[in-house]
DNA sequence: TTGAAAGCGCTAACAG
DNA sequence: CTGTTAGCGCTTTCAA
């Protein structure tokens, strides 16, 4: 029976070794420890292989046998083509790719597009064949977290949601981060306020939020960067009056939108301080278009420090939004091992751009 | 032995039948097959997994068992870091997450970041589990789509490389695109051209390229376009001269790089005419600081229709970025089924921009 | 409805 | 250096 060439089925590690009267180790041993057998024997294997269009064993079959995928699963909040309209979120992407890169292992991307229906969630996230999740800024009632969390594997969380059992968190510290734009804010003199955060609840509503409401939001980084502010505000009493926009979604079509209608509610306002570049910018669209020129009619700053910001060289800070998904991979890597594993804040910055300035005097 | 909770070990299929006191198949069928055994017995089976933290049965063992991993593998040219740098391939990207996502697909990414050695590409490809991979604009000696072919699975590929035996391709009409933009450009009566491509070959060069040698490139989507050019200009004979500036990179700090050294070379180019949005902006960048005025100085033109450039009113032609990823994946997903698939080609449209004006009089 | 049996393709002791 | 053996955890005929 030995036809050369088109094998009638798919060639396996086993026809292999029966095709060259060699044992299945062996053969196993030649793609896996070229040490364990004579090079000679080795290239014969190796050629055979190809001749029979064997191209290595079976990567599944392989992952059940070594009881390990080598492959990190990303869960995100949000459709993929959603998520990536936000560069601070591109770049965590690319930054968990380059760990894994580095590591030789291949990143799964769960697809958490569909409902939010726990049962649904459960059934996605438990197909996935990964040893491993990193979640990226989800709410704190997320159903593919929570499912993962179930699964008993390594997770480690970016951002939020915080403050979970035995979860190791990546993040930086929102609420001393925005404190310390905010001081910048009111020292320039500032003491109407507007505040455009993206979403603080699971659905997608926008429109004015009453700041106690948003200071108990479940998505604890808008809530943390909004206690920044209040922080800072609280030294000034009374002075200080804040209103705080939602937005629906997060780009730049909704940050203009929010802008418009901000600016309607409370046009007092001088500044808008916005928890993200991408709603800033948004606004920095709709100042230019309704003839508000910034920073002399209106500040506005921003926050994540993406490259579209430094661009329009935006008042805003600047955190490392890439090295947050390097080290949240590195970790969930290493996790099963070092379980000893710490949360990691990382360093941010302010970055003084030139949309912020002192209010003009009111007439 | 029916300790309960905690099992000393991972709970699997089996152990829950034992501790049912029912066969695998049963459990199997819970999860699987619902309507094979009644609600009551299904209830009691998944209360108990509950309880024993089996959450399901393992992806990987499902995988090897049913011969398919439910899973697309998505091929890069270069690491995600850089690719995610370019906003039509992240819209790719999104796209074929899409279609991922609405056939209950998970999406793999290769981690192509590292080496261009065959034997090594040969490796990470073959590890991967998947059922079939879409290679996004790649080169023709791109080793890990080598890897793919050989794997024997099936394969889409976006834009590039074209005509390879029995593999289907998405993409677009290049070389009519890009004349139809050129037509336009040459009406409006340029006849010093500068062109503005990324790179022609394997390494990452920059600087001038001589046409012929531009339009015998393996990356035939630069080679196309570039072709589309050459074909429009061809009817005005010798009246028209040519200078192709490769960029190593591809983002705006080397389109902004590329538009200074073109214009030293030849300072009489009346316009840009770059393969990409992104070089496109990157010039914009350039002639913004350098007091060169567009479109008044030098007009420039783009190739994609990303939303920056729709956001700087850049004169480009528009190609469905998402929407290719999208038929990639769904063609994907369909193939071994269909077999019959053909190439797709998409539409592009001229965005009329203002970035593009008749050239200055010369004095 | 349920159960028994037969692998999917591979790796890792362990013994030769 | 090579072969034998024993599963990894699951799905699926086929019978009962």
């Amino acid at each position: 029976m030995s036809r050369s060439s088109r094998p009638r089925r798919r060639a396996t590690l086993a026809t292999l070794a029966a095709e060259l009267k060699v044992s299945r180790t062996t053969v196993s041993n030649a793609y896996n420890r070229p040490d364990q057998l004579s090079p000679e024997l080795r290239n014969r294997v190796l050629a055979a292989a190809k001749e029979m269009g064997y191209s290595g064993p079976d990567p599944v079959a392989r992952s059940l046998r070594m009881r390990r995928a080598d492959t990190v699963g990303l869960l995100l909040d949000q459709p993929l083509n959603y998520t990536f309209r936000d560069p601070a979120a591109v770049d965590f992407v690319a930054g968990v790719a380059d760990a894994c890169d580095a590591a030789g292992r291949s990143l799964l991307i769960v697809p958490t597009g569909g409902s939010r229906d726990a049962q649904a969630a459960a059934e996605v996230v438990n197909r996935a064949s990964v040893d491993g999740f990193v979640a990226y800024s989800v709410s704190g009632d997320n159903p593919y977290l929570a499912a993962a969390l179930e699964r008993h594997v390594p997770v480690v969380v970016c951002d939020q949601p915080t403050g979970l059992e035995g979860v190791v968190l990546v993040g930086i510290d929102d609420r001393a981060a925005m404190a310390s734009l905010a001081k910048h804010v009111l020292a320039a003199g500032h003491r109407q306020i507007g505040i455009m955060t993206m979403r603080l609840t699971t659905d997608f509503r926008d429109g004015v939020v009453p700041l106690d409401e948003a200071l108990d939001s479940t998505f604890s980084v808008q809530r943390d960067r909004i206690q920044g502010i209040a922080d800072v505000a609280s030294d000034y009493g009374d002075e200080v009056s804040i209103t705080v926009m939602q937005t629906g979604s997060h780009n730049r079509e909704s940050g203009a939108a929010a802008a418009r209608s901000i600016m309607e509610v409370a046009p007092n306002i001088t500044v808008l301080v916005c928890t993200s570049d991408v709603l800033a910018l948004g606004a920095m669209t709709w100042a230019a278009g309704a003839g508000v020129s910034v920073p002399s009619d209106l500040s506005i700053t921003g926050f994540d420090g993406t490259r579209d910001a430094q661009r329009a060289d935006l008042t805003t800070v600047v955190q490392p939004s890439e090295l947050k998904g390097k080290r949240a991979g590195e970790i969930l890597m290493s996790l099963p091992a070092a379980h000893s594993s710490r949360s990691e804040y990382l360093d941010t910055t302010l970055r003084q751009g030139s949309t912020l300035a002192p209010p003009r005097r009111r007439p």
